[in-house]
DNA sequence: GCAATATCCGACTGGTTCAGTCCGCGTTTA
DNA sequence: TAAACGCGGACTGAACCAGTCGGATATTGC
């Protein structure tokens, strides 16, 4: 449980990819696929996904492409992971749903919101950036999650 | 996505609910069950669950039922959902699972594991007590989230 | 213009997991 | 002894995930 689909594995991978090769203008669904050997078909369906939300510029034709549509700074894992899985919650009923009204069991819901809303920030604060450091170099994240140690 | 199964939302709330009543010896799953309506075989089992990863004692044979094997605050909300939903990672391949060593592919990994401590420590961090005290009196909980935003 | 290379998009399938049920057994107490 | 209760395996239907297939459209190079 809590494990993030393969799609949105897949989607982190890819962009880490595009952010390591900044030289290049494009790179197509086929060449990012073969580079970590995963379908290649289902890798192109992702990045569609991708830039619909914007996260990703496209090019048809010959030589086109996928490419960063911002730095690679700028674009948090959480906006990776909403675009692909949708809007997470912890919470298996969200607020509107009836299963919840009809009984007003859920009072365990406020503080798991809250919960959900933790999880939600720490994934904010992870840029694509960051994945690409992948070491110990004092990155945004790690300061972030030694912090939130010494807090808890 | 990221969501907690129904049965951890179900074993939370009943824990919590115990947690309300320390003056009866032990609550039957049917008590509980039906103050949640919740299914009673399907909580039953999940109380199972929770007696034999040592969150509660039971006891067979009329006016049985369960209760807390320990004091609300020592019981973290972390131990309930691991002990029904069994260990999560956020990374969909473990570490020894074949499909990652073949493919050099997840360097992604070793940022995803500190998120998934991070929010494993979110989650040790929060007890049953805490639950029960839905009202904003300062909990840990509250207050470390609140710490954890300023940080990030 | 034509063919090759791309993105785009819907439909489909096999497998797994989840939620919930059924049923029989052991245990305790009135 | 019978009722109330915990225990635990087996089963079903539904939902979701991963991956595939097939075709339409756009762009480029020759």
């Amino acid at each position: 449980m809590l494990k993030l689909t393969k799609k949105a594995d897949y989607g982190l991978m890819a962009l880490k990819y595009l952010a390591e090769h900044p030289e290049t203008a494009a790179l197509s669904a086929k060449d990012i696929a073969d580079a970590y050997g995963i379908p290649a078909q289902l890798l192109a369906k992702i990045l569609q996904q991708l830039t619909k939300a914007g996260l990703l510029r496209s090019h048809a034709g010959m030589n086109g492409g996928y490419a960063l549509s911002r730095e690679a700074r700028e674009i948090s894992a959480y906006e990776v992971i909403h675009a692909i899985d949708g809007p997470f919650f912890i919470t298996s009923c969200t607020k509107g749903s009836k299963s919840c009204e009809l009984t007003p069991s859920c009072t365990i819901k406020e503080p798991l919101a809250r919960v959900n809303e933790t999880i939600a920030g720490v994934l904010k604060s992870i840029s694509i950036q960051d994945l690409t450091e992948q070491e110990h170099p004092a990155g945004h994240a790690q300061e972030a999650s030694r912090l939130i140690f010494l807090t808890l």
